[in-house]
DNA sequence: TACGATGGATAGTGCCACTCACCACTCCAG
DNA sequence: CTGGAGTGGTGAGTGGCACTATCCATCGTA
């Protein structure tokens, strides 16, 4: 097929196709001549792919590129493709530079660094949890708890212990999930489906599970 | 205080906090006189939660407004607060609209908007929760089961019932951390950092327990 | 052989979170 | 008293990002 059918059975408009081939999210079309090229399912099912992950998880342009090599050049290895996946991903939000130069730390912070990677530290150990030396994931953790202790809530690692309970459980889920698949490429873009696509749905029912019993516990109507 | 002791006290850059001032996150100072107002503690306060809701969590200016505006206006109702808090936050991402118009539906798609809505209805039943009628965070879950169809994946609310489960014993976690509190505005402020400032935490340390099984299943060295 | 479609490339758009520059004015050290 | 740093307020500018619009030579079908 040619872009004008890849971009009707894609959704995506010819101008976005062209882009993503321009900046390497989709790879290029087998060139038949010197301005036609031909396209298959798999770009297909990849322009699908590129949209959900930009579209609904709102992952930037870059990041999506990242976990699709990822996503092609280890779909043999499950825990490596999950590894180089959970290392492309932004884990907190779009990717933005986590502070700029010039923005001072506030009166009396900026020490408490290291002290909080210990915190995290003591909750993976906790938990019995082995991972890789300093996974991104873990500096969003003790971000959090610094952010919490900047802003005067008395919160400390075992706080989160009932919270990595749930995490545990909620991986193992995943894991589960990720047993029945197809060929291997199909597998690894079910890790990442799982892994990345499933992280909106799950604050969303945490959302509605607070709704639920917030009236439960303060309605008064 | 004036404005650069608030600057230097929060670690905001005064251009940033005139920023603030105009787009109505933070509350003008008392003026002293034609050009010059005084900042009290509370500003202090409030700029570091405006940080931590836009640069930590990624809030757009925007949401962290509304945010901000619902924990003034409903300090003493703490179920109303969660309510606007949770309708006012953006649940997925940034706050980009969802669909811009001339990128048509794929094939093929497109009706299956109201089956995804029942599902989410079903799912919402089976836990026996009680929500108001359309809560964005369900339709968060509804995209996220249109999408994991769309892209291929066999995927009904049934295999979202575990995860519910989970979310249903988070959000108990969440409230159970409600009950000590100090005044009506520390409790909401309090209430906003639970449900908003944890959402990257608990994904992170979903990744780390996903490593984790992930080495102990797959690993292979 | 006309004519719309194609691929490739360059430049432009719109949005957003700042950031800069300027101004009249105030404060305070000298 | 005075001069220079600081202050508030405002309009305009910046940089990044995800597209989007416009061209153009060429292709391929009618």
């Amino acid at each position: 097929m040619r872009i004008s059918e890849l971009s009707r059975r894609s959704g995506v408009s010819i101008p976005t196709i062209k882009y993503y081939l321009r900046d390497g999210l989709l790879p290029a079309g087998r060139p038949t001549a010197a301005n036609q090229a031909e396209y298959d399912e798999e770009h297909v099912r990849r322009l699908r792919l590129i949209r959900s992950l930009i579209g609904v998880r709102g992952l930037s342009v870059s990041a999506t590129r990242d976990v699709l090599a990822a996503v092609d050049e280890q779909q043999g290895d499950v825990h490596l493709l999950l590894g180089l996946v959970l290392g492309a991903l932004p884990v907190e939000r779009s990717g933005r530079p986590p502070r700029r130069d010039g923005a001072a730390e506030p009166d009396g912070a900026g020490a408490a660094a290291g002290d909080v990677a210990e915190d995290v530290a003591a909750l993976t150990a906790e938990m019995g949890w082995r991972t890789s030396p300093n996974p991104p994931a873990a500096q969003v953790v003790a971000e959090t708890l610094e952010t919490m202790r900047a802003l005067g809530m008395d919160y400390d690692w075992r706080s989160l212990v009932p919270y990595a309970e749930l995490a545990d459980r909620a991986a193992r889920l995943d894991l589960d999930q990720l047993r029945d698949a197809g060929d291997p490429l199909q597998q690894a873009e079910r890790a990442v489906l799982l892994t990345v696509l499933l992280e909106p749905a799950l604050l969303a029912l945490r959302r509605l599970a607070q709704e639920h019993h917030s009236a439960l516990r303060f309605g008064n109507g």
